[in-house]
RNA sequence: GGGGGGAUGCCCGAGUGGCCAAAGGGGCCUGGCUGUAAACCAGGUGCGAAAGCUGCGGGGGUUCGAAUCCCUCUCCCCCCA
């Protein structure tokens, strides 16, 4: 058992480092210290299993719940992911399968429990109790909540303004959302600050049932790779949780500098005075951020995979990207003798046509055993292995088949 | 029910008969620089060995010639009721 102290520390952290919004901060305060283990809720959308590190946010701030012996519990919204998702905009999203929503959900949580721990979670299907609902159950739920409220939420609001359409569906996603609350009996909800709205609406429903309003907590977006918008699928600029080793470690490097405060407040433990002194470091020269993003870097492949993975990428980094050598490991593949050096691109997979491959050469991106490659046209002879390298960070090593084909 | 707007390359978006393989931006790729896959700078970015071919929502047509004009279909959006 930790200390009084120890845990109103952790408390303290869980409900300022990396937070935006904490309704209701007092209530959640003296609940986290109590006895009785909160059921933490965190709504899962199965529509896309393609969790990065803005999720990976939120999931650690879910570990800190349960590192205090809090209980975490995941809804997975296999009813509202049918139905479609409020973000709007892009075109109505194809209704899936229920074996595809089944799928996605098992790549989410396979994902999830890198992080969270499974133990302290409970699994949820909305259609436990969406699945049963009638039309009665909807008006009722309905009727609790006024299109007014719902148009406060600004995403609304502006499309509203905008003459933008808004659909019934769209609307009523909060209201599901919000009684998934009362379903479960959630006494906290977490989600992203766009979630903010979604999750007050809860505490309202929660409240309209008879129930003790949950208390919510918000966490930051994180930034993505480009440095400006928020990390997401859409934009390409994400990191995703399952990234093998190496090109996690690769892609954190590649973060602009700036961002380097956020990732390490939301994505690692260190503390903040470090973390500040860091910056300061940063900010006067002292310190290359080179090796702050390295630290960062191996911080997250560790949590992700493993130490091991992490000090292993590190390496292949150092090898590939700053000595520039040639990594250890390489995928083989096999080639006719006699091909043309185009060919050769195209068969090793980094270039999807002739043309594209031609270009590489022409750029001066392809090297053969390190010399590199002025003429496309080249015939290369193949007698025994020879690495063939595309731009920087593109290797595979070329063994000549016996069968010419 | 009535009226109007729109669909362009991975994405956004210009383009209203030839100079359009299609401006510009983003993304991505390559090179340079850098003890960073950062920042910055430069270039590239449909397919084909080539001739050339394919391409601007689908189909059909007008024309020597169409992303651009006409017909038709599909889909999307807005306004009024």
């Amino acid at each position: 058992m930790m200390s009084t102290k120890a845990r109103e520390a952790l408390v303290e952290r869980l409900l300022s480092r990396g937070t935006v919004d904490v309704v209701v901060r007092e209530r959640l305060r003296e609940r986290l210290l109590g006895d009785r283990p909160l059921r933490v809720k965190l709504g899962v959308d199965p529509t896309r299993p393609d969790i990065h590190l803005g999720h990976y946010v939120c999931f650690r701030k879910l570990r800190e719940f349960q590192a205090l012996g809090h209980q975490v519990v995941v809804i997975i919204g296999d009813w509202t992911a049918r139905i479609g998702d409020p973000s709007g905009r892009s075109a109505q999203r194809p209704m899936l399968t229920a074996e595809e929503v089944q799928a996605n959900a098992q790549t989410y949580l396979e994902q999830f429990f890198k992080v969270v721990d499974v133990s302290r979670a409970e699994i949820v299907w909305q259609s436990t109790w969406f699945g049963t609902f009638t039309l009665e159950d909807v008006i009722r739920l309905a009727s609790k909540y006024t299109v007014a409220k719902l148009l406060t939420r600004e995403d609304f609001a502006k499309r509203y303004e905008q003459g933008s359409p808004i659909s019934i569906t769209e609307l009523l996603y909060p209201l599901l959302q919000a009684y998934d609350s009362v379903a479960i009996q959630a006494d906290v909800e977490i989600g992203g600050t766009d979630q903010l709205f979604n999750l007050l609406v809860g505490r309202d429903i929660m409240r309209e049932y008879g129930l003790e309003p949950q208390d919510v907590l918000t966490v930051p977006l994180l930034v993505g790779t480009d440095g400006t918008l928020k990390m997401s699928k859409s934009y390409g600029n994400y990191i995703a949780v399952n990234e093998p080793p190496t090109e996690m470690f690769g892609k954190i490097m590649s973060i602009p500098d700036h961002v380097l405060g956020d990732y390490l407040r939301l994505l690692t433990d260190l503390p903040d005075d470090e973390i500040d002194a860091l910056l300061a470091g940063m900010a006067n020269g002292s310190i290359n951020p080179r090796d702050v993003k390295e630290r960062l870097a191996v911080l997250i492949v560790s949590d992700l995979h493993s130490p091991e993975a992490a000090e292993n990428a590190r390496e292949y980094f150092h090898r590939v990207h700053r000595l520039r050598e040639l990594p250890e490991e390489m995928p083989v593949v096999s080639v006719p003798p006699r091909t043309r050096v185009i060919e050769l691109v195209v068969r090793a997979g980094f270039a999807r046509s002739n043309n594209e491959a031609r270009r590489l050469v022409a750029q001066g991106g392809v090297r053969l055993d390190g010399r590199r490659v002025e003429d496309p046209e080249e015939v290369v002879e193949i007698t025994e292995p020879i690495v063939l390298q595309v731009g920087k960070r593109r290797f595979a090593r070329l063994l000549p088949s016996p069968v010419p084909d």
